[in-house]
DNA sequence: ATGTTTTGCTTAATCGATTAATTTAAAAAT
DNA sequence: ATTTTTAAATTAATCGATTAAGCAAAACAT
């Protein structure tokens, strides 16, 4: 700027006001104006957006944090995220928790440092008190996917409940009684609100004792998968089952491709999220599939708000869409 | 700092020294290196990396253009790059290009404007004239998986040439001899690499007569495989079917599937990248793996050098790995 | 007793943009 | 002819940190 306000014969105050489109209000003359976008062109003026972030407080820069960016589920928030914010002029920094609180507070503090304007997460077990303090700041937070319960914010997140509930009763309706689920073993709500779902579903249907939840770590997935699998197909106490997510889906669809379970004869099965391997199981997979789409959307929608300054809170249950296939006839 | 350097009656500068661990450098009493600390912790300072990177002239950040982040393996290539880059103190922003050049130059000039101290890039067609501008600057780049053959360069790039020409050499070894392929319609070098590497395999063992290539648009994908696979497989001209990356792999499995063709029998086919469909679809899928791991690690390490002021070009290229299955036996 | 080091700290410029406050000159009004 | 208004520009503070240069007092040397 300094470069193009000498070459004008100017000060760079003109520089900045006709760079930004201000040469009306400050009522700069007319050949100046010109000379100066001349100038800037052949120059080749990018603006420094960090001085610009610093003299205005503001980054135009949303912060990111996701479970593992390498899940097609988060990338491909990720991408209607990054697109959203495209085109409101904000550029994404992003970051995986791993379920991870510990990781998950470093990365807070790392994006706040970097002074983003607001933040997108996707909160992990045990990260309430970092959510908590962050509140209290005056960085807007939307809570995406998941969300805390005692925490009043911005949120989108699906109908889990309702997801799981209507995912058993699919199984019921087609003569699958013996319904097992597979979660994760974590407090939080969406997963806890996906194992209610099921829990209810079957006391509605009077199978309150047919009732097996077996829960695995995430950090331990793959081994604990294999176990379950191993005892749950063995002790066939079972003939259908519901996977909580996307990822505990594809590591039972192994096990159950390893150990040749007919699906759905021996065992109906249906699925969460969506994955291209539903596709290509045999047979197709029915699963729970989440508007993400609408869900990385809305996420921006409500955090581009605040940041513009609306203060008012907004929570949105997005509905599932249970799509049939042959998995559970 | 201000408000630290108040609390404790020094200047901002001592503040400053002491928070960076200059304090023995610097000669800075031991009582007002403690206290320091101390008001600094009970203010829970936190700092300001914008001002910082404004004075410095260094962000800690480090740009990541893709060609799309919902694609699973430009997904775990960012998530390993993402957490090689943590561990020397560096973020990643990153943007998807869509495999499309203006695109990617807007990417380029958002990412430059936020000052990043470093970029890579998964080039897209088009994009040699920005990327040549970029060289000009003084700014590290590093291009990954795609390369611009004129443009002398840091790359860490697969062996192309050999993997498809392995792929190609495994299926004759197995006696099919009728071998197709089906590529994205790119000039770019790693795609025309690969397409080199089927023809000379095929050129190389008398089958010359035999390639039939079939190109395909990445903005279309969907419907030119569509109409390709349909193609294919009602002339029966092939018996083997080599596929240029995971996405066309798997959208071509679609319609293998669709037309019920038995794999090997009728056909056998080679998959790129790797994907958990190649484990699901049956049989199991034969494919040319790619160091992931390997490439997004000496990217990151190659452009950090990069930025410590080492001025070598680094020219990587890594092995692939041929995985096979029951797809071509 | 005087000069020289060493120690411990402060001052103020700087990074590159934004913007409130001010100045100057010309035009318009009285 | 003088005052007022308007137009067009400049000045300088500011954002929050870093850092070269400078200064004063204490410790040491001669």
């Amino acid at each position: 700027m300094k470069d193009i306000a000498e070459k004008v014969g100017v000060s760079t105050a003109l520089v900045s006001y006709v760079l930004n489109g201000l040469e009306k209000e400050k009522r700069v003359g007319n050949e100046v104006v010109q000379k100066i976008h001349e100038v800037a062109k052949e120059l080749k003026y990018k603006p420094n957006q960090i001085a610009r972030s610093l003299r205005k407080g503001s980054t135009n820069t949303i912060g990111l944090i996701v479970a593992d960016i390498s899940n097609p589920f988060f990338g491909q928030l990720a991408r209607v995220i990054e697109d959203e914010a495209a085109k409101s002029g904000y550029t994404v920094v992003f970051g995986s928790s791993d379920e991870n609180s510990e990781k998950s507070a470093t990365l807070i503090d790392t994006l706040l440092n970097r002074q983003v304007d607001g933040l997108i997460i996707t909160p992990s077990e045990g990260s309430a008190e970092q959510i908590k303090s962050l509140l209290k700041g005056d960085i807007p937070v939307v809570l995406m996917d998941r969300y805390l319960p005692d925490i009043s914010t911005n949120r989108v997140v699906l109908d889990n409940y309702m997801a799981t509930y209507a995912a058993v009763n699919c199984f019921i309706s087609r003569g699958y009684k013996k319904v097992n689920m597979i979660a994760y073993k974590s407090s939080l709500v969406h997963m806890q609100e996906r194992i209610r779902g099921y829990q209810e579903a079957m006391k509605d249907n009077g199978l309150a004792n047919e009732i097996i939840l077996k829960e695995i770590r995430y950090s331990h997935a793959k081994s604990e998968m294999q176990k379950v699998m191993e005892d749950l197909l063995t002790d066939k106490k079972l003939n259908a089952l519901l996977f909580a997510t996307n990822a505990l889906s594809i590591l039972g669809l192994y096990a159950i491709r390893k150990h040749n379970i007919k699906v759905p004869e021996e065992l109906a099965v249906i699925g969460f999220d969506g994955h291209e391997v539903f596709d290509f199981f045999q047979p197709p997979l029915t699963y729970i599939q989440q508007p993400l789409e609408e869900m990385g959307k809305e996420s921006v929608k409500i955090l581009l708000d605040q940041i513009k300054g609306s203060r008012k809170k907004v929570q949105i249950e997005l509905t599932h869409r249970l799509v049939e296939r042959a998995s559970c006839l």
